[in-house]
DNA sequence: CGTGGATTTGATACGGGTCAATGAGGGTGG
DNA sequence: CCACCCTCATTGACCCGTATCAAATCCACG
């Protein structure tokens, strides 16, 4: 049953953002409200640019809902995508310590909403909500894992199958016929996270099409018949 | 004017060991002096492995003295170098939230001195020192950082010259003729650490050198006659 | 059903990898 | 102190995989 939004509609519409965000999952009823008040929101529209290069962030924002990306464009033009973010991932912490600007430009894929956190109230938070710290330490460390993962495996082959296990995992729904997976960037940008060439990813996928790993089914979609079989050849 | 070691000894050389390290750097005395009882101190010598691949860390380590190198090793044994970690430097974080191994091998690259905190301690002594969860997030962000800048920088020529800036900050003294630099690694543990086979190192190395920007002395050691142009080179 | 952007395919070039041979440094024992 | 040896580094020849450029084809959307 669901309780009525009354005089504080603000209240009972963030506490519902935030019990979905795990930074926050841990966290009491009260603990829960004082942080409400701190959060500012904010929305953005498919293809906007929520943190421009260079830019500095004034405290850190945490997905509500929606995907974006964030990534780096080298001196030639080149874009390198570092991290697909969604629902309860959060941005803006380099900033917070450095006094530097967060390293890479963060733009949304879909339409997104954002929970945001000022510099000082963040702080105060961390002071007075150990499993806060907790909980963000353990989500970089996750991060740290993955990069330190995308550095040591060289083959190319691996990665994308790599890639495609997490895609696979995370947008994929059973469906006879194999995992139906929905891809979250273009042919372009899956290249562009992957470090090549988008006509050398092309190759890959029309190689692992004749294999019969992978189904092809329009640009966003993909299926997989043999999801084991992926799992498999990733040893 | 140092006061001498009395009864207890241990003390007075672990408070040392602690200042030293930035993690602690702000605590005030007292809380250093709870701190310095949970410690566990720890040597090794050149070229020990002190976590082995897929090994279970108990607790987080913080180096004292020494340098060491986190590395992994691919399928087909080529090893991937991370991290050169020194003085003031941890790990073993990543075992503390995920319940997995460290992801990587780590090993002395000189002889080490570590102090060693384990799980339940740190874990209350996060709870109870804000300032350093502050730290070690500022630090796993930094690492962050860092590994983003490696993955976007994909022009080897630039990588290499990167790496030679770092290790001229790092480890150069000036002289005259230029900065006097002492490598940390061997060239394969150069050409490791890049993802590079050594042997293209060593034709890059040739090229800086016959273009005057490094001058190789012996197998450890590099002259860098310019540092400006070298800074210069890196944009 | 047509149009423009995205994707695939083809041809070619280039950079770094690999293998093999040579060369330099740093210890060790005579 | 020198000769030797072993390890590490350099150089050369060649190969393979990915980038690049150009062209054809596909897909999504109006």
């Amino acid at each position: 049953m669901e309780l009525p939004c009354t005089s504080d509609c603000r209240l009972c519409f963030e506490k519902l953002c935030m019990q979905k965000i795990p930074v926050f999952a841990n966290l009491s009823r009260p603990e829960l409200e004082k942080i409400v008040r701190l959060i500012v929101h904010r929305s953005y529209s498919k293809g906007q640019v929520i943190v421009p290069v260079e830019a500095m962030t004034d405290g850190i924002t945490i997905i509500n809902s929606g995907k974006l990306k964030a990534s780096r464009y080298t001196a030639d033009g080149r874009e390198q995508i570092l991290y697909l973010f969604t629902e309860g991932d959060f941005f803006g912490e380099h900033s917070l310590f450095n006094d530097q600007p967060t390293p890479y430009q963060i733009e949304a894929l879909t339409p997104v909403s954002l929970c945001h956190l000022y510099r000082s109230d963040f702080q105060q938070l961390l002071k007075n909500l150990p499993d806060l710290a907790w909980q963000i330490i353990a989500a970089l460390s996750e991060r740290l894992a993955s990069l330190e993962n995308f550095i040591s495996q060289q083959d190319l082959d691996k990665r994308i199958l790599g890639l495609l296990g997490e895609f696979a995992q995370k947008y994929g729904s059973p469906q006879e016929g194999g995992l139906l997976v929905q891809l979250p960037l273009s042919r372009e940008g899956i290249a562009n996270y992957l470090g090549i060439a988008r006509e050398t990813l092309s190759r890959k996928f029309s190689q692992l099409e004749s294999d019969g790993l992978i189904r092809s089914i329009g640009n966003r979609t993909i299926q997989i018949p043999d999801p084991d079989l992926l799992a498999q050849l990733l040893d």
